[in-house]
DNA sequence: CATAATTTTGCAACGTTGTTGCAAAATTAC
DNA sequence: GTAATTTTGCAACAACGTTGCAAAATTATG
């Protein structure tokens, strides 16, 4: 695992990359994304920051984010956000978000499963399939 | 199709079977989920209903619905919440919302493919599923 | 069917969440 | 290092959702 001094330059690099500006917020933000494994939402910013960034600031950063294609949001039931990095294969105009969410019912965590498949649907005659979100609740391997 | 006088009545008899006041509210609010084929949310109930509820009667109401089994939420990937009425299976005390929603990328509307089966999905080692929530986005039949 | 007990509704007030405009601060380009 | 650009924070606002309480409607009872 590389120190913090490497994580930070990967994520300078990943901002420029995106062709935005490498400021302390998004680095910050990138930052909580690795650290956890999990899918993080809005108020897990403000709060899990040493130093607390002003709530519009994160609406912004995380809104530039989903434009980059840099993050994704998660389906949920209620009216929660959560966000979760995306793998290499998203860019700003495509999403490849084909993997399945796991909530955990113990912890209230959701992480992705990234190495998961979505077997085939088979949809009815005239629908036309872009997009397929799966998000599987239950028991997660930590809770068990 | 029976007229508005036999829609009304199996209403009633819906709501007495779970033990809730017949009222106005909760009839008018049944009716349009019975009229729309689609998932509705909040918003849809203070319009639609030609006499239009309070704020607070919807959220309860609604709730009240979601306690009894009757209406189940369907995952959305933002703070909107829809809302779509349950299959006959699903009571009280246990939710088989074991179908497919799908969300038309052109119309907006978000409806239950109820004769559309989820695949077997193979969880990690260590992972348990209770329940398993699709939504397919894309063109539905009527807007291709 | 009239009255009592219970449930539901609507109002007011409040808290949370998300948005917009604008000036100050930080970052990037030169 | 300075100018141009971008980002941030503040203030104010709008939308969404919740709670307590009194009035109204529904159901239960004699």
């Amino acid at each position: 695992m590389g120190n913090k001094q490497q994580i930070t330059e990967r994520i300078a690099a990943l901002l420029k990359d995106s062709k935005l500006s490498v400021t302390e917020t998004r680095t910050k933000i990138l930052e909580l994304f690795m650290k956890s494994n999990g899918a993080l939402e809005h108020s897990d910013f403000e709060k899990l920051a040493g130093k607390s960034f002003d709530r519009v600031t994160v609406y912004r950063t995380l809104q530039t984010f989903l434009d980059k294609g840099i993050i994704h949001r998660i389906p949920t039931t209620d009216t929660s956000v959560r966000y979760a990095v995306c793998k290499s294969e998203c860019t700003e105009h495509h999403h490849h978000d084909h993997h399945v969410h796991f909530k955990c019912e113990a912890c209230g965590n959701t992480i992705c499963l990234d190495d998961t498949n979505i077997p085939e649907i088979q949809l009815p005659k005239g629908f036309a399939a872009n997009n397929v979100e799966v998000v599987v609740s239950g028991v997660c391997k930590s809770c068990k």
